[in-house]
DNA sequence: TTGAAAGCGCTACCAC
DNA sequence: GTGGTAGCGCTTTCAA
């Protein structure tokens, strides 16, 4: 430490003055510290991470489609969640490192990190076996609970799929088609779940399209799929993230108007839903709320070293607007 | 290390063995390997990183409207410069660090990294200096040129600018609105330079209105106040970002149709353009080009030890759609 | 009030 | 072929 000579003192004595912690002369600190600044020396990060025994620094990664190329980010949701949970480890001081989804395993070993979340896995997850294995604690959906370093935030899919199918039942309609996600996450598995466990209850026949990949283009092939063939169902619920208005301009296209001839609802946090003609009603999965509690998690488990596995549910919100409003006729 | 004892050999010899160096028998590599899977051994990647002396972390935020309350995920084109360049950067060893943008200065010091980028940065920002100071070379625009550890990668903001004026003029538009954020960055600044030569050029008062903050929300106010005052301008040019079919819809609110009434060009990634009713001509800024042209230059200057300062000009590109073409009347 | 020494976990070097 | 030793840059004892 070259600090140290230039200002006639040890190493210890420069890093106590630096840290603030030690009892030295306040001269003695006030030298020590006008030298580092003078020398613009900055101390190590990485050797005090060592030191410290700890890397401060978390691991994101969503794993949702994995095999397609996409980038996560260009879903509102995952976009959503990664910035807060981001913002939010900062302001506990852990830096977070974004991974791509779509990496190789042994990426991440070389990476000095104290905890990884996974967004979104699929059914049995090599990554979340991985990293258990190497103990490194996980973050992910509720398939992990009762797993040694394994926590858990999860939604009620089942609540939030009965919410918009309540509702939309409620406006009148009965033939309800469903356009879902086709992936192993527990968002689409089990919310497909509690739509055919909804439609048996009421004797209803279920309509269901599946989309194979992430992104609007196959949302609205989909959608423009099921208007084309036969009798325009009462109304949509996009499950699979689109664009609100883009949902609109196809329905537009089969000459229907929304609400008046088929009722929309939206799975999305795309702000753009209150702002289009007309305002989309929409099912939110509360990507701020998810990360507040899994970072809540987190910061427990990490800071008070509770290695008591843990979860927590968070709830959805769904957003009625005019999209999914019959109007009453009087 | 404990798998040493474990196996009865070396701490030395195992960590041969598990990185595949040094001169061992098949034998005891085998061994060495098969204790520490046995074990769940893994590496300490903070003591490897400090023994190598380096971070392999990069660390990255957009400095865009840096007062303001948003996510830069929320812009498609900061989210796709931000994807694309933890991508590129991973798929060269380095993981990359998510910073927010509106976060205290001395978060990032504990932070171990070999660099910093920088998007979009304001007028003379804090950040730069502090980083160049401490020594950690910094990429970001052109204004670092020629500084001590300063990279950039620019956009000739000009000829963009021009590419759509030009466009719009030979579709016969005269009153060419521009819609400008308005804030410190390059983007703004010089695309409204080049704005204002161009009109002065050509003896056309110029037509600019500046939204003060980043979302669509304030777009769309700023585009339904001009909409709203007088005759309707021959074109609306969105440089500020907002979803493009938001656009279309305040032309609609207020009886103008796209592109017969009035022609529309967004700067926009937003693949919701090719998509929406009418198609909507963007200008892309190409940000995985941007970040792939500064992922090579941070490798070269990480990787090779390179300390000249470089530079280097990315292109823009116009995608005519619909949205800009005047209907031939014939 | 200050400083010497130990050691965080790892790997490169050079003896054996 | 194998293993002891030194040292990456820092902080935390503990002795002076």
């Amino acid at each position: 430490m070259d600090v140290a000579r230039e200002a006639g003192l040890s190493k210890t004595t420069v890093s106590a003055a630096l840290n603030g912690t030690g009892r030295l002369s306040a001269e003695v600190r006030a030298h020590a510290r006008e030298t580092a600044r003078r020398m613009g020396y900055r101390p190590n990060a990485t050797a005090r991470l060592l030191r410290a025994g700890h890397a401060r620094l978390i691991g994101f990664t969503a794993r949702e489609y994995v095999e397609a190329p996409w980038s996560y980010l260009e879903s509102p949701y995952l976009s959503e969640l990664t910035h807060t949970t981001a913002q939010l480890a900062l302001e506990h001081g852990y830096a977070m490192v974004l991974l791509p989804n779509c990496s190789p395993r042994d990426e991440w070993t070389d990476l000095p990190v104290d905890a990884v979340i996974l967004a979104d896995p699929e059914a049995d997850d090599p990554l979340v076996d991985d990293f258990l294995a190497a103990g490194i604690p996980v973050f992910t959906d509720q398939r992990v609970e009762g797993r040694q370093g394994g926590y858990w935030v999860d939604i009620d899919y089942d609540a939030a799929m009965r919410s918009v199918l309540d509702h939309l039942a409620a406006q009148g309609a009965r033939d309800i088609v469903l356009i879902a996600p086709q992936n192993d996450s527990q968002w689409a598995q089990r919310s497909m779940d509690s739509y055919l466990a909804w439609c048996g209850e009421r004797g209803i026949a279920p309509h269901a399209v599946a989309t194979q990949r992430p992104g609007n283009a196959a949302v609205l092939k989909a959608a423009d799929e099921v208007l084309s063939e036969g009798p325009p169902p009462d109304a949509l619920f996009a499950l699979a993230e689109v664009s609100p208005p883009l949902m609109i301009d196809v329905a537009r296209k089969h000459g229907l108007s929304v609400p008046d001839d088929v009722l929309l609802v939206c799975c999305s946090e795309d702000p753009v839903a209150a702002h289009c003609a007309p305002p989309v009603t929409t099912l939110s999965m509360q990507p701020s709320a998810i990360a507040a509690a899994g970072m809540e998690l987190l910061l427990d488990a990490l800071e008070s070293g509770n290695v008591e596995p843990a979860g927590r549910v968070v709830p959805t919100r769904l957003d009625v607007r005019a999209s999914s409003l019959r109007k009453t006729r009087e």
